[in-house]
RNA sequence: GCGGACAUGGCGGAAUUGGCAGACGCACUAGAUUUAGGAUCUAGCGGGAAACCGUGGGGGUUCAAGUCCCUUUGUCCGCACCA
């Protein structure tokens, strides 16, 4: 049959994906920078599953906002990649037997297939993978970089540790006292690990982020996990001993409230100080500690628990013996380890005081009559505090530090919650670390010029608890690179999130083999200006990533401060019975299934549309044939036009042909602020209106034909970026020269949005009683005569005068009467 | 426990930031078309007979409140003995 013409569906697809490939549509021109424009997804993990839908509707709404930007002249730098090394695969490999690599490797394949299948804009030649020993060549030349700078070390420490996962894990990665990958109760073991100083960077790190176009919700996670606190450190010396300790306070105005000193069972002053005659308690004490669990220490509901040491210390302003005790509810991790106690003054103190007998002292009094009852932990008034007396707690917290810094027993301080971030994981999927430990040179670097150190591929992995490559005989025996004698590697690779932290940097020069990046390059190519993730990596990844592009930056490897300057989390996709997809409820949704039922772009154009993005929501098979007919409404719009186009028709711009116009270029404005905001659902909205008012004209019997096919046009425009198959063959069927991505996105005309008439709401006392057309010219004098006119105002004027009246061009005017 | 966000038809979700609540879509109803089903096209669609009433509940500010303030309930999230 002549001019038939296929249903859009994936043979589209395919037809559009291939013409792009060949003709290189989407190379990123490297000669171009002026509107250079880096828009980058959180690259992905390669599990066996295939691509699920929160990977498309990241990726594929992120390439439809890239997509606008491309139309509008930018030069559009989207790269792709994956996060290769990590546990599913090692567990996958311990359960099957089937190498982290060959399955990795293999799922790659499959999602890189899939991606494409997408049809996004990807250009491939920028692909980036973690477990390629040509990228982690840099992660290990990036951490002997952070040793060099004394950024990296290694510390016996108390750590958490997953007894399923069997390795240890980052305070990140500890949510609730559980295992973030598998939710195991998290325990704590004593062992030497290498940290990357990250607390150095504290401060910079939230310095930076109220310049940040992120989500505040993202800024306020880190704000708290940085944990800034002002206050002071205090010294106290321990009674007849020549030792001394230093607490941590934020109320040095309290001061004179202590009554007993408190240090972390963990403190290694406590050896030191307690007396034989406590030794047993402290040590069957410090027993009892280790066996609870975090999970446990951390409940606020516990009740305190805690012993004294025999020991006393020398309280610094009053000189009076108070008693040492330990108890678990003072951390060893935080500020000092140490503890001054008021129990007046804080509720942790007064409940400990109280079981135990000590003394309550109050030195605060509440101001102008404030229910200061014990308890009180409020500012107030010091009382019983000497020359302090009389003043406000804000004043006394400062001036008693400052008396006690004379003396040399204080100063201010600034204490945050951030610790050094663990990197040492006792498990083989990951970048090895490159150390060697040798019995005369101690820690040695690996030389650069002998990275990587290659991951071995024979390795047993039975997971012990032991690294899987401490077994790997030809692997952990080395020479060492300083004399030459016999040397041990380390045995542990790097957290995965180590790789993650500069992936965004290497992506602009991949295949770069001399360096990590070119300075001048990524200088040019970076910071990212548009980045797109899920949100559970506020205080992971993007900390990380953003710890290592300052730490790049001062040590010399690039001018930028901050890695993503734009930033945007997807929600998400939740089953269409409102609950989170799993395979064990049976509630998912293979994106698979619905584009070989659909194509590729109404899946993508029903993720747009049926969501707000950022909020995510249920899923439902309704929803996507709703987009099914209305991209099928369009198909036979351009068919039908595109059949018709050589009948009669007039080229006034009457009534109907303003209003068409009208809602063309309202179209066309609110798509581009809406897609340019990620509200792909209102964006949507605004094209099915311009839809619907296309077909509302085509039914009429004269037609201005030029202005339609001018306004199908650029409402083919404004779909391309959601539709990109899709838009591109109603492209070709209307003529146009490949490609519709490389025509100019329009632009509205503002003139074209002013009716004749508007119609507007009358209002009598904010009541709402009819509207009324007023001409769009008319001031606020002859819109208020041609509502006091109108017949109907006359039952609500009756026997009343008008008071006031407010009118809101265009919009509304409310008459006041009484 | 502390802090934050949110709450809008039967459903997904809009609302120029104080100015016509419910855009757009689903579902539903009616009509047209079709041999029939599906599809398609057109129209209607918060409640109420109406005056009017309606954005979780109660109170307030204002000519005007989904939007601002106070209070209360519920859901989600973050932090959780951080001194």
């Amino acid at each position: 049959m002549e001019g038939y013409r296929m249903k859009y569906s994936t043979q589209v697809d395919k037809k559009w994906q291939k013409k792009w490939e060949e003709s290189q549509l989407y190379r990123f021109d490297r000669d171009n920078l002026d509107k250079k424009l880096y828009c980058l997804e959180m690259f992905s993990y390669p599990s066996g599953a295939k691509l699920h839908v929160g990977h498309w509707y990241n990726f594929g709404l992120t390439d439809s906002w890239a997509r606008m930007k491309r139309m509008q002249g930018y030069n559009v730098f989207h790269p792709q990649g994956f996060d290769a090394f990590g546990l599913p695969a090692e567990n996958y490999a311990i359960k099957t037997g089937i190498h982290p690599k060959d399955s990795t490797l293999k799922n790659i394949e499959t999602m890189e297939r899939q991606l494409k299948e997408m049809g996004a804009t990807f250009d491939w030649d920028y692909e980036v993978v973690t477990c390629a020993p040509e990228y982690y060549k840099w992660t290990q030349w990036i951490f002997l970089q952070l040793y060099k700078k004394g950024l990296a070390y290694r510390k016996n420490a108390p750590v958490n540790w997953c007894p399923s996962c069997k390795t240890v894990l980052a305070n990140e990665q500890v949510v609730e006292g559980g295992c973030e990958r598998c939710g195991t109760e998290v325990t704590k073991k004593n062992l030497t690990q290498w940290f990357f100083k990250i607390t150095e960077y504290a401060q910079e790190l939230l310095d930076c982020l109220p310049k940040l176009d992120w989500p505040e919700k993202t800024k306020k996670i880190q704000t708290n996990w940085i944990g800034r606190s002002e206050g002071a450190e205090i010294e106290f010396k321990v009674e007849n001993k020549d030792l001394s300790f230093r607490v941590f306070t934020t109320r040095a105005d309290t001061l004179y409230g202590v009554t007993y000193v408190v240090l972390a069972p963990e403190n290694e002053l406590v050896d030191q100080i307690t007396t034989d005659e406590y030794k047993g308690q402290v040590e069957a004490y410090r027993e009892q500690v280790k066996k609870v669990s975090e999970i446990d220490r951390l409940s606020t509901v516990r009740e305190k628990t805690g012993v004294f040491t025999g020991a006393y210390a020398i309280h610094p302003l009053t000189g009076q013996k108070v008693q040492i005790w330990i108890a678990d509810y003072v951390l060893a991790g935080y500020g000092t380890g140490c503890v001054m106690a008021v129990p007046a003054h804080d509720e942790r103190d007064y409940e400990f005081a109280t079981k135990f007998g000590l003394d309550i002292v109050r030195v605060i009094k509440g101001k102008d009559g404030v229910d200061d009852t014990l308890p009180f932990t409020e500012y107030g008034i010091l009382t019983g505090s000497q020359e302090f007396d009389g003043i406000t707690s804000e004043e006394a917290r400062v001036a008693i530090v400052k008396k006690l810094e004379k003396e040399g027993k204080g100063e201010l301080k600034v204490t945050y919650r951030l610790r050094d971030w663990l990197v040492s994981r006792q498990r083989y999927w990951g970048a090895p670390i490159p150390i060697i430990y040798c019995e005369k040179c101690g820690i040695v670097p690996v030389p650069e010029d002998q990275l990587p150190v290659e991951l071995p591929y024979n390795v047993k992995f039975t997971p012990d608890g032991e690294s899987p490559l401490a077994k790997c005989e030809e692997y952990i025996n080395t020479t060492c690179p300083c004399c030459g004698g016999p040397a041990k590697r380390d045995s542990d690779t790097l957290d995965t999130f180590v790789c993650s932290s500069w992936y965004f940097l290497r992506y602009p020069d991949n295949k770069n083999d001399k360096e990590a990046f070119n300075r001048e390059w990524i200088n040019k190519m970076l910071p990212v200006d548009k980045y797109v993730g899920g949100a559970e990596h506020a205080a992971m990844h993007l900390l990380y990533a953003r710890f290592f592009t300052k730490a790049l930056r001062d040590m010399g490897y690039l001018d930028f401060d901050e890695p993503f300057l734009s930033l945007v989390h997807q929600g998400t996709i939740l089953g269409a019975d409102g609950q989170k997809m799993s395979k064990s409820r049976g509630n998912t949704v293979l994106p698979d299934e619905y584009i070989q039922k659909y194509g590729s772009d109404i899946f993508r154009m029903y993720l747009a549309f049926g969501f707000a993005y950022v909020e995510g929501g249920p899923w439902s098979d309704d929803g996507i044939k709703a987009m099914d007919r209305f991209v099928g409404r369009v198909e036979r719009l351009v068919e039908k036009l595109v059949a018709e186009r050589n009948e009669p028709g007039i080229t006034e711009m009457g009534a109907e042909e303003k209003e068409l116009n009208l809602v063309r270029h309202n179209a066309i404005k609110n798509v581009t602020i809406d897609t340019e905001q990620f509200q792909f659902n209102t964006a949507i909205a605004r094209t099915m209106e311009l839809v619907n008012a296309i077909y509302k004209y085509d039914a009429l019997p004269q037609k201005n034909r030029g202005l339609l096919e001018d306004t199908v046009t650029d409402l083919l425009k404004l779909m391309a970026p959601f539709a990109p198959h899709f838009a591109e063959e109603m492209w070709e069927l209307m003529g146009k020269p490949f490609s519709i991505f490389n025509a100019p996105w329009p632009v509205h005309d503002e003139s074209a949005l002013v009716r004749d008439e508007v119609e507007i709401a009358v209002q009598f006392n904010g009541q709402i009683k009819f509207k009324i057309n007023v001409p769009s010219s008319a001031d606020n004098k002859e819109i208020e005569e041609i509502t006091l006119k109108d017949s109907r105002s006359q039952t609500y004027l009756a026997g009343k005068n008008v008071v006031k009246v407010i009118v809101v061009k265009g919009r509304l005017i409310n008459i006041v009467v009484k």
